[in-house]
DNA sequence: CATGAATGAGAATTCATTCAT
DNA sequence: TATGAATGAATTCTCATTCAT
């Protein structure tokens, strides 16, 4: 059981996890510095200095800052979408629908406001043109998935009466929309200071519902 | 009537003339570029040349490039955003309701998803960060100034027994996302090459309003 | 005739002098530095410097570093290579061919062994890997042209009996490399520092002379 | 006869064989790189990974660049002179002077325009700036023991009147660049990819020694 | 001893803005 | 007034060499 290698001899474990360590260091760096100031507004430099690392490090790691740039872009879209995505999935049914629906929506709303997402989607929105790929990757692990994965819940409650659609994936869209589009638009124009406040947040997620109800609900 | 002036020397008029069409010159490659290359990516240089001047005329008429960025974003958000708003002024009776408002949402939808106002709100959500004012000019004069156009037109409809309501703004929130959102959030995601044909946008709009009137149409 | 000009009015033709000094300063440099220190070893910075100009200016006039190398190639070539094409269309005819020859001869070999040309000899060999194209323009405006003229040359001497040749061409390039080969790979090789002494170039002019006569001269 | 060494723990010899084969990669390595992409257009990073060894290795070999590429230049210079030398030594005596002379051309033409060496040639005169000592070398080794060895064999033909000539090492020049001038002047300019084909590289031999003959054979 | 990281500088190129003519 | 030039700094990326583990 014991290790047959001198003390100040690093294990491979050892090596491996120093570089991963610093690998991590820079990814949080450039997550933070880009979320915040953007992909042109955001130097090497900088990233380096608040990883704590040289910037030949970043360039070991980073062939170049495009690809820095998608790397995290993409990795934080999974890291702030997932949660979200998963919360559908777990949609109760108390014999409430109003209330699980709207259980859900605040959820949902809770989660595509977080500052973090906010900021990520004006990001890849404002890099749409340099950055096509990271627009689709956003839209179909974000907005694309979730409203997927209403679809088929409603298409379950439509098999069981309650609700009633012709087309499941058109009403996840409405119902995705009503409940977060007022927020959500106004973030994205307003900027980070401006976030409504979580009571309101639930209001527009109830509200949503029952205009959704009003018109897909069973009669 | 005959001028004082030697032949070749410019009056006054001309002279003023000359500098609001190199003004105006000015703005036009400002718009062009910054639209398409965005507020880091455009260089002075760049807009001086398209516009066919020297960099000191642009200084001359723009203090400096936040000035004249932000002067062309104010403009070319009232100048697009104008026409989407007046829409709503305009919306008919011809006593089928229905038609009535998929007309008023096929136009709206065809508004907001012209290039230039999609390439404009890109614009403005990236640099949401570096200024703030332009957001909430962007929100005010458009989706701000066209929701509450369509609550007055809503509230009046209420007063005719042709909508059921309580919250004419809330109403008009929903409508005007419900027709909107799901191909609004994609072309801001997907870029400028990915624009979905005016037949599927006219479905976005139709499907809107059906689902709008099935939440707050009068029974 | 005289200008209506006010005095301190620049001229169109005083700006046009100004921007061509500059660029004629930058080009003077460059070629100076680049000579000395290879592509690699020269800065932009130091051409700047050198010329006077800010770098801005440098790069107004050239739009990267490659295209001041080949700029500053293909000008110096032609600046040295012509006067040593020109000998050989002076060849003289005393009616001592020997004495001719050698005169000329003599010419032709002090003239690429000036130590400019030289330098742009090893330059455009060192690049060649990388400035394909500026090898082959220095062959043809050096060697490749001057060959070709003292062929015509010798056709028409043997023409006229004074040598014996079937093949024109191959005669050149033999006289060509007979009198300058020997001190030519030397320099090549050692260095500006080596350099032969005159009167030893004169050497290898006569001795290369002789021994083209005694293998092409009439019997 | 059995070792106390542990059976993992390395002989010397062992240690000995491997460091030796690590140094053989490296100037392998750098061998390659510096001849395909010139002194400065190579870095110590690229040796390292392409020799497959840690950078700090290279460094525990070869104190910096400049010794590590004067070693190379170096021992290349024999490697691929070497043979082109003993051709000289092996120079036939069949009886038939022109072909035993024509042998010895096409087989020295053909040993100089190998591509390395051209290579080498034009790493060394595109270096001769920073590294004199280099072409001195490279001449030493290569044209000066080449046309030295000649004038020895020229020196025996004279003797036995095979040849006339006063100055052996001059003849002994002449020979050598009338039959490879041409050529070796075109791939130095003209880069790697515009060799003449083999059989041109005959004729330029034949033909040199053709008129070599002309010049210094016995009447 | 050898690997990854750090250092510290320097390269080309670009930019917003200001002078000088 | 309007043009070319200058300024002065910043940015991305690379390099030779040296530490630290």
């Amino acid at each position: 059981m014991s290790s047959p290698q001198p003390p100040n001899a690093p294990t491979e474990l050892q090596e491996e996890r120093r570089s991963t360590r610093k690998r991590r260091a820079i990814l949080e760096a450039a997550t933070t510095v880009f979320l915040r100031n953007g992909y042109r507004g955001t130097s090497m430099d900088e990233i380096a200095a608040r990883a704590g690392v040289s910037k030949q490090t970043v360039y070991k790691h980073f062939a170049d800052k495009e690809r820095l740039f998608t790397e995290i872009v993409t990795s934080t879209v999974d890291e702030v979408a997932d949660p979200v995505y998963n919360e559908v999935l777990e949609l109760r049914d108390t014999g409430d629908l109003e209330e699980d629906l709207c259980d859900l929506a605040r959820r949902q709303v809770a989660g595509v406001m977080q500052p973090t997402l906010l900021q990520l989607r004006r990001l890849v929105i404002g890099e749409a043109g340099r950055f096509p790929q990271l627009g689709r990757i956003f839209y179909e692990r974000g907005p694309g998935r979730t409203i997927a994965a209403l679809a088929t819940a409603f298409e379950g409650l439509a098999a069981r009466g309650q609700l009633q659609l012709d087309d499941p994936l058109l009403a996840a869209a409405h119902f995705n929309w009503l409940i977060m589009s007022s927020p959500l638009n106004l973030a994205m124009l307003l900027g980070r200071d401006e976030a409504p406040a979580p009571a309101e947040l639930d209001r527009y997620a109830d509200t949503g519902v029952r205009a959704f109800l009003a018109a897909y609900g069973a009669r």
